[in-house]
DNA sequence: GGCCAGGTCAAAG
DNA sequence: CTTTGACATGGC
Protein backbone atom coordinates (compact mmCIF):
# COMPACT_ATOMS: atom_id res chain seq x y z
CA UNK A 1 0.00 0.00 0.00
CA UNK A 2 1.79 3.29 -1.22
CA UNK A 3 2.14 6.00 1.56
CA UNK A 4 0.02 8.36 -0.87
CA UNK A 5 -2.87 6.63 0.10
CA UNK A 6 -2.45 6.42 3.78
CA UNK A 7 -2.50 10.33 4.08
CA UNK A 8 -4.17 11.78 6.62
CA UNK A 9 -7.19 14.26 5.91
CA UNK A 10 -6.43 18.06 6.84
CA UNK A 11 -9.02 19.23 9.48
CA UNK A 12 -9.81 23.10 10.45
CA UNK A 13 -6.34 24.74 10.61
CA UNK A 14 -4.04 21.78 9.63
CA UNK A 15 -3.74 18.35 9.79
CA UNK A 16 -4.53 16.72 13.12
CA UNK A 17 -1.27 15.22 15.13
CA UNK A 18 -1.14 12.12 16.48
CA UNK A 19 0.55 13.36 19.63
CA UNK A 20 -1.92 15.71 20.43
CA UNK A 21 -4.47 13.18 20.95
CA UNK A 22 -2.18 10.92 22.90
CA UNK A 23 -1.69 13.90 25.31
CA UNK A 24 -4.90 14.78 25.86
CA UNK A 25 -5.77 11.22 26.43
CA UNK A 26 -3.29 10.86 28.92
CA UNK A 27 -4.10 13.73 30.87
CA UNK A 28 -7.66 13.12 30.90
CA UNK A 29 -7.02 9.33 32.00
CA UNK A 30 -3.63 8.69 33.25
CA UNK A 31 -1.36 5.88 32.46
CA UNK A 32 -2.81 2.30 32.31
CA UNK A 33 0.17 0.23 32.16
CA UNK A 34 -0.92 -2.50 30.28
CA UNK A 35 -1.09 -5.35 29.47
CA UNK A 36 -2.67 -6.76 32.40
CA UNK A 37 -0.51 -9.98 32.86
CA UNK A 38 1.51 -12.45 34.78
CA UNK A 39 4.40 -12.51 32.21
CA UNK A 40 5.00 -12.27 28.45
CA UNK A 41 3.35 -16.07 28.17
CA UNK A 42 0.32 -15.12 29.90
CA UNK A 43 0.15 -11.88 27.82
CA UNK A 44 0.04 -13.95 24.76
CA UNK A 45 -2.52 -16.67 25.84
CA UNK A 46 -4.82 -13.46 26.69
CA UNK A 47 -3.87 -11.82 23.16
CA UNK A 48 -5.78 -14.69 21.94
CA UNK A 49 -8.18 -15.07 24.50
CA UNK A 50 -9.22 -11.55 23.75
CA UNK A 51 -9.61 -11.95 20.25
CA UNK A 52 -13.15 -10.16 19.48
CA UNK A 53 -14.12 -10.85 23.51
CA UNK A 54 -14.35 -9.00 26.61
CA UNK A 55 -11.46 -8.46 28.68
CA UNK A 56 -13.76 -9.67 31.82
CA UNK A 57 -14.63 -12.85 29.76
CA UNK A 58 -10.82 -13.78 29.22
CA UNK A 59 -9.55 -13.09 33.16
CA UNK A 60 -11.71 -16.00 34.42
CA UNK A 61 -10.19 -18.35 31.57
CA UNK A 62 -6.75 -17.22 32.09
CA UNK A 63 -7.23 -18.04 35.97
CA UNK A 64 -8.40 -21.56 35.01
CA UNK A 65 -5.38 -22.15 32.85
CA UNK A 66 -2.95 -20.81 35.59
CA UNK A 67 -4.86 -23.17 38.04
CA UNK A 68 -4.38 -26.10 36.10
CA UNK A 69 -0.69 -24.83 35.46
CA UNK A 70 -1.05 -24.76 31.85
CA UNK A 71 0.63 -21.12 31.48
CA UNK A 72 3.72 -22.44 30.14
CA UNK A 73 4.46 -23.46 26.33
CA UNK A 74 5.28 -27.36 27.51
CA UNK A 75 2.09 -27.62 29.33
CA UNK A 76 -0.72 -25.96 27.25
CA UNK A 77 1.53 -28.19 24.26
CA UNK A 78 1.06 -31.28 25.34
CA UNK A 79 -2.46 -30.71 26.99
CA UNK A 80 -5.65 -32.54 25.58
CA UNK A 81 -7.52 -30.27 24.15
CA UNK A 82 -10.46 -30.95 25.97
CA UNK A 83 -8.63 -29.82 29.01
CA UNK A 84 -7.75 -26.39 27.03
CA UNK A 85 -11.35 -26.21 26.41
CA UNK A 86 -12.77 -26.23 29.59
CA UNK A 87 -10.63 -24.05 30.95
CA UNK A 88 -11.42 -21.26 28.32
CA UNK A 89 -14.88 -21.79 27.42
CA UNK A 90 -16.04 -18.24 28.96
CA UNK A 91 -13.90 -16.60 26.64
CA UNK A 92 -16.02 -17.33 23.57
CA UNK A 93 -14.82 -19.30 20.26
CA UNK A 94 -13.18 -21.95 23.19
CA UNK A 95 -12.62 -24.89 20.18
CA UNK A 96 -10.71 -22.67 17.77
CA UNK A 97 -9.08 -20.35 20.33
CA UNK A 98 -7.69 -23.70 21.99
CA UNK A 99 -6.31 -24.84 19.06
CA UNK A 100 -4.86 -21.58 18.34
CA UNK A 101 -3.11 -22.08 21.65
CA UNK A 102 -2.03 -25.14 21.42
CA UNK A 103 -0.28 -24.52 17.96
CA UNK A 104 0.94 -21.62 18.81
CA UNK A 105 2.86 -23.62 22.22
CA UNK A 106 3.91 -26.24 20.33
CA UNK A 107 5.43 -23.65 17.97
CA UNK A 108 7.31 -21.63 20.81
CA UNK A 109 8.45 -25.34 21.91
CA UNK A 110 9.69 -26.69 18.69
CA UNK A 111 11.40 -23.49 17.64
CA UNK A 112 13.19 -22.36 20.60
CA UNK A 113 12.27 -24.89 23.31
CA UNK A 114 9.58 -22.85 24.70
CA UNK A 115 12.30 -20.48 26.12
CA UNK A 116 10.63 -16.88 25.27
CA UNK A 117 13.99 -14.91 25.77
CA UNK A 118 15.11 -16.93 22.65
CA UNK A 119 11.97 -16.29 20.65
CA UNK A 120 12.45 -12.32 21.52
CA UNK A 121 15.81 -12.56 20.40
CA UNK A 122 14.74 -12.57 16.67
CA UNK A 123 14.47 -10.06 14.77
CA UNK A 124 10.93 -8.03 14.78
CA UNK A 125 10.16 -8.30 11.30
CA UNK A 126 11.11 -11.62 11.33
CA UNK A 127 9.47 -12.63 14.35
CA UNK A 128 6.27 -10.92 13.04
CA UNK A 129 6.15 -13.04 9.81
CA UNK A 130 6.28 -16.24 11.56
CA UNK A 131 4.02 -15.34 14.19
CA UNK A 132 1.47 -14.49 11.52
CA UNK A 133 1.73 -17.81 9.45
CA UNK A 134 0.10 -19.58 12.69
CA UNK A 135 -3.72 -20.06 12.28
CA UNK A 136 -5.38 -17.65 14.67
CA UNK A 137 -3.05 -15.05 14.67
CA UNK A 138 -3.70 -11.96 12.79
CA UNK A 139 -2.14 -8.94 12.89
CA UNK A 140 -3.39 -7.14 15.99
CA UNK A 141 -2.93 -10.18 17.92
CA UNK A 142 0.67 -10.41 16.63
CA UNK A 143 1.28 -6.71 17.11
CA UNK A 144 -0.04 -7.09 20.37
CA UNK A 145 2.44 -9.87 21.73
CA UNK A 146 5.57 -8.14 19.74
CA UNK A 147 4.70 -5.04 21.79
CA UNK A 148 3.55 -6.39 25.41
CA UNK A 149 5.13 -9.37 25.22
CA UNK A 150 8.24 -9.10 23.29
CA UNK A 151 8.70 -5.33 23.86
CA UNK A 152 9.09 -4.40 20.11
CA UNK A 153 8.11 -1.02 19.25
CA UNK A 154 5.47 -2.41 17.31
CA UNK A 155 1.92 -0.02 16.98
CA UNK A 156 -1.30 -2.29 17.30
CA UNK A 157 -3.94 -1.22 15.56
CA UNK A 158 -7.43 -2.49 16.79
CA UNK A 159 -10.86 -1.57 15.78
CA UNK A 160 -11.25 1.26 18.66
CA UNK A 161 -8.02 3.08 16.94
CA UNK A 162 -9.85 2.35 13.31
CA UNK A 163 -13.61 4.13 14.58
CA UNK A 164 -11.63 7.10 16.82
CA UNK A 165 -9.66 8.33 14.17
CA UNK A 166 -12.79 8.63 11.93
CA UNK A 167 -14.72 9.87 14.48
CA UNK A 168 -11.96 12.96 15.25
CA UNK A 169 -11.21 13.33 11.74
CA UNK A 170 -7.71 11.79 11.47
CA UNK A 171 -8.30 9.60 8.91
CA UNK A 172 -11.05 7.59 7.20
CA UNK A 173 -8.86 4.50 5.98
CA UNK A 174 -9.48 1.83 7.97
CA UNK A 175 -6.27 -0.59 6.37
CA UNK A 176 -4.46 -1.63 9.01
CA UNK A 177 -0.76 -1.06 7.35
CA UNK A 178 -1.35 2.43 6.64
CA UNK A 179 -2.77 3.44 10.49
CA UNK A 180 0.14 1.55 12.11
CA UNK A 181 2.00 3.40 9.82
CA UNK A 182 0.61 6.69 10.87
CA UNK A 183 1.40 5.75 14.30
CA UNK A 184 4.63 5.07 13.99
CA UNK A 185 5.14 7.87 11.95
CA UNK A 186 3.98 10.32 14.49
CA UNK A 187 5.17 9.37 17.37
CA UNK A 188 9.08 8.63 18.94
CA UNK A 189 10.47 5.08 18.54
CA UNK A 190 9.09 4.27 22.26
CA UNK A 191 7.93 1.28 23.77
CA UNK A 192 6.46 2.79 26.48
CA UNK A 193 4.02 5.21 24.51
CA UNK A 194 3.47 3.10 21.84
CA UNK A 195 1.82 0.59 24.76
CA UNK A 196 0.20 3.51 26.93
CA UNK A 197 -1.38 5.23 23.06
CA UNK A 198 -3.25 1.97 22.04
CA UNK A 199 -3.99 1.38 26.11
CA UNK A 200 -5.69 4.71 25.97
CA UNK A 201 -7.27 4.32 22.39
CA UNK A 202 -8.96 1.03 23.93
CA UNK A 203 -10.28 2.53 27.21
CA UNK A 204 -11.60 5.69 25.19
CA UNK A 205 -13.01 3.06 22.95
CA UNK A 206 -14.66 1.04 26.08
CA UNK A 207 -15.58 4.02 28.40
CA UNK A 208 -16.27 7.03 27.26
CA UNK A 209 -17.37 6.19 23.63
CA UNK A 210 -20.14 3.61 25.18
CA UNK A 211 -21.01 6.81 26.98
CA UNK A 212 -23.45 7.81 23.81
CA UNK A 213 -26.72 9.33 23.31
CA UNK A 214 -26.85 7.55 19.60
CA UNK A 215 -26.53 3.62 18.94
CA UNK A 216 -23.44 1.97 18.14
CA UNK A 217 -20.56 3.57 16.47
CA UNK A 218 -20.24 6.27 18.16
CA UNK A 219 -16.93 7.20 17.40
CA UNK A 220 -17.97 7.13 13.99
CA UNK A 221 -21.05 9.43 14.15
CA UNK A 222 -20.31 12.56 12.69
CA UNK A 223 -18.65 16.13 13.83
CA UNK A 224 -21.11 18.26 15.94
CA UNK A 225 -23.25 15.68 16.90
CA UNK A 226 -24.18 15.29 20.52
CA UNK A 227 -21.33 12.68 21.10
CA UNK A 228 -19.35 15.48 20.86
CA UNK A 229 -17.64 16.13 24.43
CA UNK A 230 -15.09 18.10 25.86
CA UNK A 231 -12.05 15.76 25.05
CA UNK A 232 -12.57 15.33 21.39
CA UNK A 233 -13.32 18.57 20.86
CA UNK A 234 -10.10 20.05 22.67
CA UNK A 235 -8.30 17.68 20.12
C1' DG B 1 -33.97 -10.20 24.63
C1' DG B 2 -30.78 -7.84 21.55
C1' DC B 3 -26.35 -5.94 20.98
C1' DC B 4 -21.59 -6.06 21.52
C1' DA B 5 -16.86 -7.44 22.84
C1' DG B 6 -9.03 -5.33 22.89
C1' DG B 7 -10.30 -10.71 15.55
C1' DT B 8 -9.31 -14.25 12.24
C1' DC B 9 -10.03 -17.32 8.51
C1' DA B 10 -12.23 -19.52 4.63
C1' DA B 11 -15.66 -19.36 1.28
C1' DA B 12 -18.17 -16.84 -1.99
C1' DG B 13 -19.31 -13.02 -5.04
C1' DC C 1 -9.79 -8.15 -4.60
C1' DT C 2 -13.93 -7.11 -1.52
C1' DT C 3 -17.76 -9.00 1.14
C1' DT C 4 -19.84 -12.36 4.16
C1' DG C 5 -20.42 -15.96 7.53
C1' DA C 6 -18.79 -18.80 11.34
C1' DC C 7 -16.90 -19.03 15.60
C1' DA C 8 -19.44 -18.65 21.42
C1' DT C 9 -19.64 -16.81 26.06
C1' DG C 10 -21.09 -13.31 29.37
C1' DG C 11 -22.30 -8.37 30.68
C1' DC C 12 -25.33 -4.61 30.24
Amino acid sequence: MSDKRCRIRPRGAGPFLVVDLYNALLGAFGPQEWWPADGPFEVMVGAILTQNTAWTNVEPAVAALKEKGLLTPRALAGAPLAEIETAIRSSGYYRQKAGRLRELSAWLLSEWGGDLRLTFQEPTLRLRTKLLAINGIGPETADSILLYAAGKPVFVIDAYTVRILGRVGLTEHTDYGCLQRLFERNLPLDIDIYREYHALLVLLGKDFCRRRPEKSNCCACPVGSRCETGLLAAV
